[in-house]
Parts: structure tokens; sequence; C-alpha cells
RNA sequence: GCCCGGAUGGCGGAAUGGUAGACGCAGCGGUCUCAAACACCGCCGACGCAAGUCAUGCGGGUUCGAGUCCCGCUCCGGGCACCA
């Protein structure tokens, strides 16, 4: 007796896909292409349910598309170059290369058995120099064309380690593992001129319809398009050089309101008055030894310095305000300097209380009293409102329209200019790292900054470096940071800054589709396979991974490495949800916290503990993330049930957009319907042959049911509902009296059906049933439109908008019949009780609803 | 703090403005078995004997009809430019 075993076919039929090399992508003039791609992974060493969810859910379209007669390009690679290569190797001793190379072994030997319909032969890693050199030489062309600059900018400095930090590694101010303050330092560091390309990144947002709007929508609100006022105040009592002060505001309408201006501490002006006045000096120290990240910046206490300086308002002389230093004031956007209207923004305001200056209102809603005010008054810019304190345009009219015409009156009378500002700003890319792409410059005291020959990459990484110190140990390998200049010859000094690690994924979907070729790209195999027909990975990636890889693509075609057809790469997107998990967590000596894998933890009645009883503290469920160690190994769950299981359960349990939380209860649910399903089919491999049975009709229109449904649900991405469909196929051949022809047949297009999700199930019963080749490229079958439409309808009945009853009609009949079928029903007439009906609502093949 | 999402039975979730809870998990009852497991059949939002009433995070609104649309909240999650 045989039974479901997917530990010894899983292999068997993934050995056939390769032996007819299944997967291999090839251009084929004679069909259209389809390119879909999983963001590839970070090659930390083990895959997680993520990944699983990920490339499954890619797998299920790659393997959709290719029944349905495309050419498909579905690669996997790595994105092998970043910290965690670093930090192991500080941590634990080693290599990151050799670390990195070994976790790239085994990752791959956990994927492979999944099933997945990968063309392997295209794999490729950011951190060979096959990879990373080919991103040097377009470093280089970019260079050329005045797309890279080199700017000063802040880092976070650790004094104790004496190294720049990731904002991962700021922790309440304070570097991860001396635990010292960190500091703002300012360095020159490498940018791309991707601000050049905000108007443009914006504008083409319009046309991807294929992605989520909230995507598109977190993407404008990023590059953050604003119309405002630039204007200079005249500064009273500040030092030379400084009689004026630009300030940019994108309420130029609540100029009468202004009570404060405002400075970076990173402003000129601020420097100035650093090197002259100790408590400025105090005061801006102070501010800087919170993080650089936007996010430290805005929740920080706001505090601000009084410079002593004051600024003569625009519009009257005699009116001077106070300028404060703030650290609330960020120095990239606008000018770095602000004025302050406390009576319409919360900030402000809260500056505004704690420092004792006036809030004066600009304006109140229409209909309301000018009274103090308890917090800030900040209505929607479309709303129209009273001025009290206007000077432009009339009392009555929206903030736009209050903004517009502020801006009209002041450009009138020389006062400032309306510009056009952006929030997004350049992409800095240096990094004072080992494990990177290093830039290919040489820094030379004649020539200055010159370019390496693109006959001498790749610029390799030196393999021996140690990490006994901290910093970046190419800042101290003399023999490779001390070159001949490239231009003239002279003793010159490497660049010793590596590449962003975001630059590494900006192009990898471009190299796939001429992965070893010795340029960046092939243009005939761009032109063929670009643009990426899906996109699927995660919703962390909607701001930076993707606007960066949207700028790449224009750089690109800019240098010639892809056709102007690619300049939107992605044509279609998917965020798919994370899979999270609780978070384990105890606390070391130093009150620092540990985390804990969910393997090593027991759920006990009061909580958690470890295994030798330390209770755990238990946080709610985030995002798997190495550094968390919440994280569930597949492997166990294919060990005990095969890929097909962990496949159809990934894809079953929550809709693919939204976060699932992990739990092993339906693991064997799943196991269990993929073994029924194969008993099914066993079953009726051994039924005998015979005439037509009674339940054929019904079967057939339930298989093409499910043909129409399931095509449809995978189309959109509704994965979970695919598999609904499939579970009501399954149960209706289970039930079916038909004859063996007609349920053979039905569970054939189960098979094909389920191809997409559980291939090597397919398989199994595909050759059971005798089919002819592998499932995997048989042709997707297609549902007879006949057999869909149903001859009767149940309409409910509503009365006052309650379901009461509900009569069976044929699907066209006329809306007039409906009305007298519904109002002669028994209940009907009984909960009408003779009254008379108001209003009759008959929607033609949903609903009837009489309203009394 | 700012930007973007989400919330429906014990659980995951389904529902072009039209019968809330498809499909599955867990649970309960039954058949089979000496017994158990497996498998199969049935029940399964709450309250209620029933008729029925209540029910989609909270408070309002629009509509013949709201889980779905609008306004105001709460809580949870993602991003915030050096995590990937």
């Amino acid at each position: 007796m045989s039974r479901y075993e997917p530990a010894r076919t899983e292999e068997k039929w993934q050995k056939a896909w390769d032996e007819a090399g299944a997967f291999l992508a090839r251009r084929d003039p004679a069909k259209a292409k389809y390119y879909v791609l999983e963001m590839f992974p970070y090659p930390s060493g083990r895959i997680h349910m993520g990944h699983v969810r990920n490339y499954t859910m890619g797998d299920v379209v790659a393997r959709t598309k290719a029944a349905q007669g495309f050419s498909v390009l579905h690669p996997m690679g790595w994105d092998a170059f970043g910290m965690p290569a670093e930090n192991a190797a500080m941590e634990r001793g080693g290599h990151p290369r050799d670390w990195t190379e070994a976790n790239i072994t085994e990752m791959k030997g956990q994927m492979k058995p999944l099933g997945l319909s990968i063309d392997w032969s295209r794999e490729i890693a950011t951190c060979r120099p096959d990879y990373y050199g080919q991103q040097q030489a377009m470093f280089i062309d970019m260079l050329d064309k005045g797309l890279v600059y080199r700017k000063a900018a802040v880092v976070n400095w650790d004094p104790v380690d004496m190294t720049v930090l990731a904002n991962e590694q700021v922790i309440d101010g304070k570097g991860w593992r001396s635990g010292a303050a960190v500091e703002r330092r300012e360095l020159t560091q490498w940018f791309f001129r991707i601000s050049d390309f905000s108007e443009e990144l914006l504008d083409a947002l319009d046309g991807l319809k294929d992605w989520p709007e909230k995507v598109r929508l977190m993407q404008a609100n990023w590059i953050g398009k604003s119309r405002g006022l630039q204007f200079a105040f005249e500064t009273a009592g500040a030092p030379e050089g400084f009689e004026r002060l630009e300030v940019y505001t994108t309420r130029p309408d609540t100029l009468m309101g202004a009570s404060f201006a405002a400075i970076s501490p990173d402003h000129p002006l601020a420097r100035h008055l650093e090197r002259h006045d100790p408590e400025v000096a105090e005061f801006v120290a102070d501010c800087r030894r919170v993080g650089t990240s936007e996010e430290a910046i805005e929740t920080a206490e706001k505090k601000g310095h009084d410079t002593g300086i004051r600024v003569r308002h625009p519009f009257d002389e005699a009116w001077e305000l106070p300028v404060y230093i703030a650290n609330f004031i960020l120095m990239d956007y606008g000018t770095g300097a602000i004025f302050g209207c406390p009576a319409h923004d919360q900030r402000d305001f809260e500056f505004a209380t704690k420092y004792g200056l006036p809030i004066p209102p600009v304006f109140v809603a229409v209909g309301a009293d000018d009274a103090p005010l308890a917090e800030a008054y900040v209505p929607m810019k479309s709303e129209r409102v009273r001025y009290l304190r206007g000077f432009a345009g009339t009392e009555i009219q929206t903030g736009d329209e209050g903004v517009n015409t502020a801006i009209d009156f002041c450009e009138a009378r020389g006062v400032g200019r309306g510009v056009t500002n952006y929030r997004l700003r350049d992409w800095g890319i240096s990094r004072q790292r080992y494990w990177g792409c290093p830039i290919p410059v040489v820094h030379c005291a004649a020539c200055g900054v010159v370019a390496e020959r693109k006959e001498n990459l790749p610029v390799e990484l030196p393999y021996d470096v140690t990490f006994d110190k901290p910093g970046n140990p190419l800042d101290r390998h003399p023999t490779w940071r001390d070159v001949p200049c490239p231009k003239c010859g002279q003793p010159a000094r490497r660049e010793t800054d590596t590449m962003d690690t975001f630059v590494d994924s900006s192009w990898y979907f471009a190299r796939f589709t001429a992965p070893h070729a010795t340029t960046p790209t092939v243009m005939a195999d761009a032109d063929y396979w670009m643009n990426v027909d899906q996109y699927i990975g995660g919703i962390e990636h909607a701001i930076l991974h993707l606007l960066y890889s949207r700028f790449f693509a224009r750089a690109m075609m800019l240098t010639g490495h892809l056709p102007k057809k690619a300049i939107e790469p992605f044509d279609a997107l998917f965020t798919q949800g994370m899979v999270t998990h609780e978070i384990y967590m105890t606390r070391d000596r130093q009150d620092r916290p540990v985390y804990h894998l969910p393997e090593d933890v027991v759920r006990t009645e009061a909580g958690a503990a470890l295994k030798d009883g330390t209770p755990v503290e238990v946080i709610p469920s985030a995002k798997m993330s190495k550094s968390k160690k919440n994280v569930v190994d597949p492997m166990n769950i294919i060990a005990q049930f095969g890929a097909d299981t962990a496949r159809w359960f990934v894809m079953s349990d929550s809709p693919p957009e939204r976060d699932v939380e992990w739990t092993a209860a339906g693991a064997e649910a799943a196991y269990k319907h993929l073994n029924r399903v194969w008993v099914l089919s066993d079953r009726i491999a051994s039924l005998k042959d015979g005439g037509p049975g009674r339940g054929d009709e019904d079967l057939l229109r339930a298989t093409h049911r499910a043909i129409a449904e399931v095509t449809r649900t995978v189309e959109g991405f509704a994965f979970n509902k695919a598999i609904a469909k499939l579970y009501e196929l399954a149960n209706a051949i289970q039930k079916s009296d038909a004859s063996k022809v007609a349920q053979r047949q039905a569970v054939m297009v189960l098979a094909q059906l389920m191809q997409p999700m559980t291939p090597h199930l397919a398989e199994d019963i595909w050759a059971m049933q005798g089919g002819a080749g592998l499932v995997a490229q048989a042709p997707w079958p297609k549902a007879d439109p006949a057999l869909l439409v149903e001859d009767t309808v149940v309409l409910p009945i509503q009365i006052n908008g309650k379901r009461r009853a509900e009569i069976s009609v044929p699907r066209d009949m006329p809306a007039d019949e409906v009305e007298k079928i519904a109002l002669s029903d028994e209940s009907v007439v009984k909960f009408l009780g003779g009254q008379p009906v108001k209003k009759l609502i008959v929607v033609p093949g949903r609903i009837v609803n009489v309203v009394i």
C-alpha cells in the first residue's frame, strides 16, 4: 500500500525539474516574457518563515505564469555586504567573507528543498568582485556624468570606540557597545545627486498604476515637495557677515503671527557663535549629543538658546523677534532657519510656551472669536478660515489661498520669493566600513580625487584584515591603501570608505538579466527581460530601497546601462506583510537587553522562561529580526512534513499583504489536508472504469468554478482565498458520486491548480493519473464560461434593512416579478402585518429591501 | 514627534455599499475500534426555551441598507535617510 511520502518524492521531482531544465530562463522570441522577482535576502545563515512566505509567493506567480505560456525569469541572489558580517568577525573572530560565503552555502542548501522554480544559473552575490566590480564601473560612469560628488555630512561618532556608528547602533543617544554618549561629527563623504531627480521621481509615481497606493503616498511624502516663501530677515546685533538671516516657510500667511526665529545648531551662524560664546558652545555641544536620525532629533525634548540677536520683521522695522538656536531645526531642510508662529504650529506653540514668547493668532475658524489658545490651531490648508492678522487676500479664505496671496504680496514688495522645496536629500553613500563595495577613487596630492582606471577594476577588498580594533581596517592597511595615482603615477591613497549596501541592491534586478557579463548589463538582455513584471517584498522597503532603485534606473539609463523603457524598473509591486513573532528578553548585569531565540524559550503559566528556569520578559510580536532573535526555523517544518506543507501553510493562513504571526498549530492541519488529497487521488486511480455517473455535471461545474476562482484570486495575490477554493474543490471531489472519468479529470485539474503552491504533490497526482510529462510544464486550465452561470439565485428579503426571508428565483427574472414574489412570501406578509409599503428596492440578483 | 497602514467568533481570516463569519484551526458530539490514535459524519459568534435581540476596536454621521463611505478618537504595527 503506497502513501503520501513527501520526504521521498519531493527530492525526486526537484531532480526531474532540474533534468528537464524547467526553470532556466531563455530569451524566446516566440513567447511573451515575464520577470518575477522577490527582494533578495541578506545571507544571515538561516532561512526563516518570512523568506519562505516571500519566495513561495514569487514562486506561485512564476509557476502560474510559466503554465500560462510566458517565458519566465525568476532569479535569486544574495544581498551579501553589510554590518552583521563585521559584527560576527568582531564577536567570534573569523573573516566577513568566510562567514558570508558559508552563510550563502547554508541558506542555499535550505532554499533548494523548497522546490522553488528558480533559475539558479543566474545566482549572484553582491560581495563577489564580479558583481561589485561592475558596480564600481557604474560609479565611475556616474562620476563622469556629474551624478556623484563629495560634501561634508554628519555621522554618529562613538568617542570611546573611535568609530562611526549606524543609527541602529545608537541606543538612547549612546553607543551600543561602549555605552558612551554619541557625538555628531562631520566627515567629507560621497553623495549621489538623487535630489536632482526629486520632481521627476515624484511625477513618475502617477504612472506606477500597479504599485500599492500607500507606497506611492509614502514616497511622495518622503520626497516632500512644498511651495513656500524664502526671505531674509535683517538682523540686529549679529556678528559681521550675518547681516541677513534667510528663512524658509511653507506658511508665509502666518508672518504676522511670528514670535521668534530659530536656527539649526548646525547653521553657519550657530557655528560662528559657538566659537565666540561659551554658553552657545555648551548648548550646541549638548544638541550634538543626540544621534543623527530624524527620529532622535524629533523626539528629543525641544530646547532653545536665546542668542541675544534680534531680527526685524519684514513688514515692521520696529518689530523685533528673538533668534534662538533650537535643537529641532534641521540644517538639511530649507535654509536651516525658520520663523516660529506658535498659534498655528504645535511644536512652535510648545516652544513659545516654554520660553514665554507671545502667541498671537493669525486666523480663527469661520464663526469663532479671537480667544487665547490652549493649543496650536492647525486646520487643513483646504479649510476656509477668518484671518485676523492677514495681509494679503480676502479676510475669509482657505489656508492654501492665504499662502499663495502671501507669496504674491511678498514678491511684489521685494520681500523674498516663492520657492519650491523638496524634503528629499542627496543620498550619502560613504560608509567607514570594510565589508562593502570599495569606492573606486584615489586621492592624489597633485591631481586631487581621481577615478580608478576601468581596466584596473575591480578594486578588490583585501582579505588580510583583522577586526581586533574598532574602525575600518582598510584605513590601516598600507599595501592596499597606498597606491600610485592612476593619472600621474605619484604615491597616492585609495579611498577607504565603502558604499552603502543600498547601492548594491539598487541595480541587482538589472544584473539578473545578464548575471555573468563583463559589463554591468548587456543591452539586448536588459531590453528583452526588463522591466520586472512583478516585484515582491516587504513593506519595510517601501521608501528607501524602492526610491534608490528608481533613481539608479535613471542613472543607469543616463550612463547607457539600461534602455529607456526601464526608467521605472518595477511595473508591479506587491508588498507582503511581515512574519512576526513575540520577542523574548532578559537583561544583563548592566541592565542591557539580551534577546533569546524562541526555540530556547519555554512557555510557562507565569509567562515564559529559559530552559534553566530564568524568567523571560515577553514583548509583543514584532517583525522577525536577527537582532531581536525572534526568528523561527522553517527547516523543522520541512523535515517533519515536507516543503509542500510549509508552502501550503504560509500561503493559506493570512492575506499576503498582512502581517502574519507565526504559530505552529496550523502546520499539521496543512499536512493532513495534503495527505487527504493524495489519498483521494490514489482512490480515484484505483476506481473501476464505467459509464457516466450521476454527479458528472455537478463535478464539472465545481471544477470550472474552481479554475475561474483560483485563477482570479492568484492573479489578484489573494492566495489565501485561492487556497480556500482549492479546499472546496477537494471536498467536492471527495463527496462526488461522479464517474471515474469525471473524477480523474477533476483531480487532475486540482493538481494543476495546486501546482504553483504544492508543486511536488501536484506532480505525484499528475503521475498517478497518467498525465503527460510534468504538471509543472502543462498548460494552465481554462474555465468554460458556460459552466459558470447559475440558473437560479437565492435573494434575501430585508424589511427595513433587516433580513427576514429569502426567495429562490430564476437568475434573469424581471424586477417587477421579483417584487410580486417577494411581497407574497409567507413570512414577508407576516412581518408586514398589513402595513403599507413605503418603498421597495430590488437589486437584481442581489437583494430585495422592503421599507415600511 | 512626523509620514503610512491595521483592528471582524476561542484563533487565522471571508464578505463589487446588499443574507456578517466563506475556507481552515481549535473545541464539542457521534461512527469505526477491546481501547486509543488515525479516518469519516455532524455541531460550532453571544444572550435566549422560543420568537427574537445584540454583535465587525470606541464615539458620531451619510444611506432603504454600512465591516465597507465620511468626521473625531483609542490601541497595535511599519518607515524616518548608516539595520537589511
